[in-house]
DNA sequence: ACTCTTTTCGTACTTAGTACGGCAGCTTTG
DNA sequence: CAAAGCTGCCGTACTAAGTACGAAAAGAGT
């Protein structure tokens, strides 16, 4: 006698490429990505290993999937509007994005195969830029460097021990603990004096950087368009 | 019988850790990250892979340990001379030992404990700025900047499907192919016009991208300074 | 109901990390 | 110089994970 709808916690739709994909997300997201093997994507899903292959090739393509998806939950930045607005918008997003999935920023160096999600995000930053009148060569210039801030910062921030604005003090301790040796007296500083302070957010580090950026691009474009 | 010391290729000297870990960049270099087993590493060593247990606690560790290898080549930024001199020498310096160690950019994410010679080279980086004359806040804003620009930098770099200023055209036909269809035009603007061209190099997107952060943050100084 | 197609899975092989205990050779000590 | 101990090396073997191969089950269409 089977036991059929008797599950309680997995669903049971069928397959699809989409709820692998997406199971995969949640499995990552949840318990890391360490945790995502084939194995217990299958179980959460409620089948069997074997019936992922239907839907994906191998891991590798899994993975590669699954970091489009991730891209496609970035905003989208328009070509209409005020260029800065719209670059920012979509930088805070990708921020945002690669927070709710940190292990995705890991994934996206080893894919080198680019999905349609990713590359319908980059052509619409670049057409934002162009629209902006930056000349062919100087939006290139603008997107490597964009992009190399939200993706390092996305880097720096899965790096740090902590998340919240508040979470800082639990971990604070065996850290200055290791500095106090005088080993690292800047970093002690820093840490002490800025980043273990009780205010402290990430986020205002990277809208620092951000607004930077977008400051001298905007400060370089007279002189690109003329 | 035993054949002794009949081995050609492989080195024979007794383990330590140094040359467990130099032996593992040596094998991430040649073969790739993914070719990096205890089991191959310790054939490319001459040993048994139980044997490098010995200096080893566990993969993970050995990986910790061979970050903090690579970090440990890249050139620490001087607190005297000219604070924009040395923060370029040091992003230079940084991004051409990713550049030499591509796979490393990968690692560097999910390893959360940092070693000896990264936390120094942070330590170095932070009191060049400080002793510039950044405050605590900007010192920490300006790094966080910056790295994250030269480890974006590296993610974007180790992305590229070439490498060399030359080797780019080989790869360039399928994706012209690709991007032909109409769906993404910017993207296809930038490749042909730019990316493409004969002498396009990544490390002129770099320097770009270096040149106007150091710009911007020396506009800064004055007023942080103040 | 039968056949064709699509979806799911059972079995089993391979590779990789590593626990555990043994042994060899050098070092120390009587 | 021999017995005892220590250090480094490794043989064996277990577990987990990716996935090849082919068959069973579930639908679809006539």
């Amino acid at each position: 006698m089977p036991q059929e709808t008797i599950g309680t916690s997995e669903e049971r739709s069928p397959l699809s490429k989409e709820r692998v994909l997406r199971g995969a997300i949640a499995l990552a997201d949840e318990k890391g990505l360490a945790a995502l093997t084939m194995r217990s994507l299958a179980q959460e899903l409620g089948a069997k290993p074997m019936s992922l292959y239907h839907y994906v090739a191998n891991k590798d393509e899994m993975l590669d999937g699954v970091v489009d998806l991730v891209f496609s939950e970035i905003e989208l930045p328009s070509s209409a509007g005020d260029w800065r607005v719209e670059i920012r918008r979509r930088a805070d997003s990708a921020r945002q994005a690669l927070q709710r999935h940190p292990w995705a920023t890991a994934l996206m160096e080893s894919r080198t195969t680019p999905g349609p999600a990713t590359l319908r995000h980059h052509d619409a930053i670049l057409g934002t830029l162009r629209s902006a009148g930056f000349s062919v060569k100087m939006a290139a210039h603008a997107y490597a460097l964009l992009d190399a801030y939200v993706y390092g910062s996305a880097l720096q921030e899965a790096a740090l021990p902590f998340s919240g604005p508040d979470t800082v003090a639990i971990v604070a301790e065996p850290i200055v603990q290791l500095f106090a040796e005088g080993e690292y007296p800047h970093l002690m500083e820093i840490a002490t004096e800025h980043v273990l302070k009780p205010g402290y957010d990430f986020g205002d580090e990277f809208e620092f950087g951000l607004n930077l950026i977008l400051d001298a691009l905007a400060a370089a474009l007279p002189a690109d368009q003329a």
